[in-house]
DNA sequence: TCCGACGCAAAAATATATTTTCTCTTGCAA
DNA sequence: TTGCAAGAGAAAATATATTTTTGCGTCGGA
């Protein structure tokens, strides 16, 4: 019909479309993804939903059960402690490869960024409000930006699909519960530890960054299909 | 009950055998894959050949170009170079933890799984013999064993994702050029160093191990689609 | 009252048809 | 002779129809 994007398939929109709407929490985890239904409501026929779910089946955001069709990957709190695990090591490996690596190029897109991030950060704490929704997408270029310099295109990949996994689980928090966090002063200490070439530095600031982030999300009230953080009662998940 | 057989979707068969001839390298590096061609090679129909091109889409062994179709992705000197580099982080830090957390089970399929591996080695060297077949089956097993006893799941599915685009690249070289080269005994040093519990000696045995492969590929006249070993030319490639 | 089998409805999987897009070829003009 | 353009053919993307499977509800028997 109209020409909205230049040469973008449709199933590469729905496919976008789709790994937004799950990491934004739009659809629960372990939720049933009817193919009909999405295809009414991104008015995109099942053929298109099913390649797009099929994709994001590969990128670990949803699975397939054959037969019975698609559903939300499940969460829970060992899967996060492990995808954190993971995600420290390449992020870590990444930002030192770029300490290394980087030229001044890389240098004033993390300032560049960082100045941007900072700039937002005094605004609504609403779930959806176009503030928060901007600052998550800035402190994504955050992140990329320091990671940039990488030369390495496997780490940059798995960096990526970490990333989104985690976003995963930081929208599901509902408004922050960042009691008496800094998280301003958590990115400047990567920052600047990393713009003075201090790989160590850098890499311990990053860990602690992702740690505290996790370890707010494990203290958080977020559903988690595994027992909650008091093992007192008995009952079984699932 | 019935034994629950899992009704393998036909999608799900389409896509395992695509993979697995994109693997053994039936499908050279950069061709282009034709949906309805393929439909009538595996008896399926579009849409499933089309769900399991996307699938293998995001593990990285086809690329989808927008209105243009599918294309096997292409490798170059560059990218195993770098997968190299990745999959050896990743290959030692499963079996760092592996050595860590391995009960005797683990020890229990690690030797069994060497022994059958051993066994293999000396028989016909074509291609495509069922001897070479199985032993790239248990090569595959005896990585997994060693990794086995990581519990972390994340960096499982890492390290799965990694070997089989590796296996990609050794598939290439045609009948291996193990010019002079004892693998047997680069396994058992890897084996014999974890069964010991020595962190340090394993990890630098798996190194020298993946290292070396793919040195030996470098060397190989594998056609790359960028530059040859010798540098000599400077003709651009593709 | 409880267990099991039958059947109906909904949803997924597959196949087919239609439309859109790209590419290759051919022809015309400079 | 070369370069551009228009058209024909092929292949991909999308939509629609058909088949199969599953899940649930009900009915019948023990």
């Amino acid at each position: 019909m109209m020409h909205d994007m230049p040469h973008k398939s449709l199933t590469a929109r729905t496919c976008d479309l789709l790994r937004e709407a799950i990491v934004r929490a739009r659809y629960a985890p372990g939720q049933k993804l009817r193919i009909d239904q999405i295809g009414r409501e991104l008015s995109a026929s099942s053929g298109a939903v099913r390649e797009a779910l099929s994709r994001l089946t590969a990128e670990g955001l949803v699975i397939a059960e054959p037969q019975k069709g698609f559903v939300v990957s499940p969460i829970s709190r060992r899967d996060l402690q492990e995808l954190t695990e993971v995600r420290i090591a390449v992020e870590c490996r990444c930002l030192a490869e770029s300490i290394a690596q980087g030229d001044v190029d890389w240098e004033a897109r993390v300032v560049a960024v960082r100045h941007r991030l900072a700039a937002i950060k005094g605004s609504a704490r609403r779930p959806d409000a176009p503030e928060v929704r901007r600052w998550h997408a800035t402190h994504l270029e955050f992140h990329d930006a320091l990671a940039s310099a990488c030369p390495n295109r496997w780490w940059g990949r798995l960096r990526s699909q970490l990333f989104t996994q985690s976003e995963r689980y930081r929208r599901l928090s509902g408004p922050f519960d960042e009691t008496g966090r800094d998280v301003e002063a958590e990115h400047n200490a990567i920052a600047d530890a990393a713009l003075a070439r201090d790989v160590e530095a850098a890499t311990a600031a990053l860990t602690v960054h992702l740690s505290r982030t996790t370890e707010i999300l494990l203290n958080s009230r977020i559903l988690f299909v595994d027992v909650p953080p008091a093992p007192d009662s008995g009952g079984a998940a699932d």
